[in-house]
DNA sequence: TCGACGGTTGAACAACTATTCAACTATAGG
DNA sequence: CCTATAGTTGAATAGTTGTTCAACCGTCGA
């Protein structure tokens, strides 16, 4: 018996009810549902994807960040924020400079598997 | 020469140009970059993930992916929508119901990959 | 033919998001 | 100490997005 049981949004459908049930079986819990939306979420806008493109390889600096993208370091620096709360990149200070990385080979996978996807 | 070159985002930093240089070769496109972007734009809301993982496996029509996830068939359907026009689901019509189906391994590949991510 | 149900659609609304702008901190160099 | 530069931040604004609601279409069964 799950939460969703009040919800009655097929009539009758007797032969449904195990297709239902196997597609209950196989949705994750709510929290790991919200948690992998979230990722995407960060991964779901070309500025951030620029930014993790362009310091793939070599640690960037802010500024020089927003000068491969052409924009502001102010809109990079917002987007970096984003990046660092969902663990995808890390930094370091030297003198004036924040350098940052990819924080994680395992996000450039995926990343890569799905450039192969979407250029095919 | 790129289209960015109009911004001296920082001074100087001559020493900084090599990396600058390589960032923007690492980077792909702007078409392929919001293409990519695009792409996970889809897969960033729970309820899109929700309905992918409820079609794995067994196809399934409209209103019995609403009742495992709880929602109206008019939610479900305007999400169906999104990924149909993505590609990400493919459908055909039996009677009067419309059963929705992954349209793509690959995909199936991306989300697992990612959800091993999130859940460690 | 008619009614009921599955599904789609467009408009409306609320919630969210990305960029801009201005103000601010901190560090290097003179 | 003072200035210039790197970077961050909060508020504001414009654009986007997800759900709801109501109306609609198509198909099945009576």
């Amino acid at each position: 018996m799950t939460i969703h049981e009040h919800l009655p949004e097929c009539e009758g459908h007797e032969e449904h009810t195990d297709l239902i049930e196997r597609g209950r079986a196989l949705l994750p819990e709510t929290t790991a549902l919200y948690d992998l939306s979230d990722f995407f979420k960060v991964l779901g806008d070309s500025t951030r994807l620029g930014i993790l493109f362009a310091i793939d390889g070599a640690p960037m600096c802010v500024c020089d960040i927003a000068s491969v993208l052409g924009m502001t370091k102010s809109a990079v620096s917002h987007q970096l924020k984003v990046l660092r709360q969902n663990r995808l990149v890390k930094y370091s200070k030297v003198g004036k400079n924040v350098f940052y990385e990819l924080s994680d080979d395992h996000v450039r996978d995926i990343i890569e598997k799905a450039l192969e996807h979407t250029e095919e």
